[in-house]
DNA sequence: CTTATTTTTTAGAACTATCTAATTTAATTT
DNA sequence: AAATTAAATTAGATAGTTCTAAAAAATAAG
C-alpha cells in the first residue's frame, strides 16, 4: 500500500493528535496542526477512510486502523532517523532539522532506511528525545514529566522536549538545557507556576511555567 | 526561482540530452528520456519558456537559458553528490544508487547540500565517474574516450561509464571492469568491434562492442 | 512541388491537492 | 425543545501533471 506524500502527512498528523491524549480527533485540530483548512481535511479523511488507514464516520470522528499505524510509525520512523542524520553527521543545530526531515521523511526506499539506521548505529531516541520506532513499528516509550510537574527537590534528567520550534529550542541552548542534563527543582513560584532549578550541580536557572511545561524529564 | 519536481526532472533530461551533442534536443527524445508522452513535454516547455529556464519556440526547438543551466547544474550536483553517499557511507553498490537519488535530488535545501558536501570531502566524481559540478555549477570534466575508440597497445584508466543501468554495472563488477582500473588493448576485432583488454597488468578480458562503447578511458 | 510521413502541438479529460463559499449536521444555550 | 452556535462536509474552482485523440506544422519522398 503506498500513500502520498499528502497522504503521509496527514496521517502523521492524527497520529500525533491521538498520541496527545485527546479523546478523539477533531477536523479542525488536524487542519490546525498542518496549516491546512477544514475543508481540505474532510477531503483527505475521506480518501484515507477508502485506503484504509483509519476508520472515518461522517461528522463523528475517526480512528487510526492498525495499518494506519503501522505507516504512520514508519513515517516517523523515517522523521527521526533523518534527524539523527542531520545533527549527528552534517552537524546541524537540533533547531534546524526539522524542515529538512520533512522532505526526507518522504523518501520512498526500504533498504535506504535500513542502512541509515545500522549507520547511525540504531539509535532510540532522535534529538529533540523523542524515541524512534524500529522496523517494525515498536517504540520504546520512556515514562517521563513535565519539569513543570515535579516536586521541589525532585531530581531527574531532560530526555526530551514537547515543543520543537526553532525559537524555544535555541532558547535551551542558550541557557544550558540540553537533552541529556541532570537537574533538580530547587524551587516552585505558586504564583506565576515559575521554577528554579539546578542543571548539572553547578548552574542555577529560572524558567517560566510555559517553558517548564515543554521540558520532558525522567525522575530518579 | 523555484521548480518543481517535475519541471526540474525535465530541466535536466533537456540539459542531458544537449550534453550528448545532438544538435538541437527534440519533444520526442525528451518524451522517450523521462518515460512520458510527446504532449506532457510539449505543455512542459511551453511552462519551462515562461520560467525561462529555457527559450522555446514552437515547433522550432529550444535551448537552455543560462538561468536554467545554472538549474540544471544544481540538480545533477545534488544527484551525484547524494549517490557518493549512498555508495560510500551506506554501502550501496554502484547499480543501487539511481533510482533513490533520483528522490533525493528533489530536497530543498541549501544547507543540507553544502554540509552534505563537506561531510562526502568534496568529492570531484560520483561513483560512476560522473564529474560533480561545484556550487558555482562549474563542471571539471577530464578529457576522456570510449574504450571502444582506443588502438592497440594503447593504455588507460577506467574513469567513467555512459550507461548507469543496473544490468551494465553489475556485468562490469562481475569482470572486475571497475572505475579507476588500469587498462590496456591487447587486440581489436574488425569484424564485431570486439575487444581483447588487459585489466590491471593481470587479467584479460573480451568484451563486446557495445560494452566497450561504454566504458570511458582516461588514456595516458 | 504536391503528397505522404513524421513531429509537434492543442483540445479535452482524469487525477491530486487545495481553496472559498454554501450547506448540513452536531452540540450548546436558553 | 427550539434556537443559536460551532463543527464538519459538500459544491464548485483553480492549479499542476499526465494522458488520448485530433489537429497543425515541418520534413521527407515521389
Amino acid at each position: 500500500m503506498e500513500l502520498t506524500t499528502a497522504e503521509e502527512n496527514y496521517l502523521k498528523a492524527i497520529y500525533h493528535l491521538s498520541e496527545e491524549g485527546k479523546k478523539s480527533v477533531s477536523t479542525n485540530d488536524i487542519a490546525a496542526s498542518i496549516q491546512t483548512k477544514p475543508a481540505s481535511v474532510s477531503d483527505m479523511l475521506r480518501k484515507l477512510g477508502e485506503k484504509e488507514v483509519i476508520q472515518y464516520r461522517k461528522y463523528y470522528g475517526l480512528q487510526i486502523t492498525p495499518l494506519g499505524m503501522r505507516l504512520a510509525l514508519q513515517t516517523i520512523r523515517k522523521h527521526r532517523l533523518w534527524e539523527v542524520f542531520l545533527v549527528d553527521k552534517l552537524h546541524f543545530a537540533w533547531d534546524e532539522v526539522h524542515e529538512v526531515a520533512e522532505q526526507l521523511e518522504h523518501i520512498q526506499s526500504t533498504l535506504l532506511i535500513e542502512r541509515l539506521d545500522a549507520y547511525l548505529n540504531y539509535p532510540k531516541f532522535d534529538p529533540h528525545g523523542d524515541p524512534i520506532p524500529d522496523a517494525f513499528g515498536d517504540v520504546r516509550s520512556r515514562p517521563r514529566i513535565a519539569l513543570q510537574e515535579m516536586g521541589i527537590d525532585q531530581s531527574g534528567q531532560i530526555v526530551a522536549v514537547k515543543d520543537s520550534s526553532p525559537a524555544f529550542l535555541r532558547y535551551l541552548d542558550k541557557v544550558g538545557a540540553y537533552i541529556g542534563a541532570r537537574i533538580k527543582v530547587l524551587d516552585k513560584v505558586e504564583f506565576d507556576g515559575s521554577v528554579e532549578i539546578l542543571v548539572d550541580q553547578k548552574k542555577t536557572l529560572f524558567m517560566s511555567k510555559d517553558v517548564a511545561n515543554n521540558i520532558l524529564v525522567l525522575t530518579s
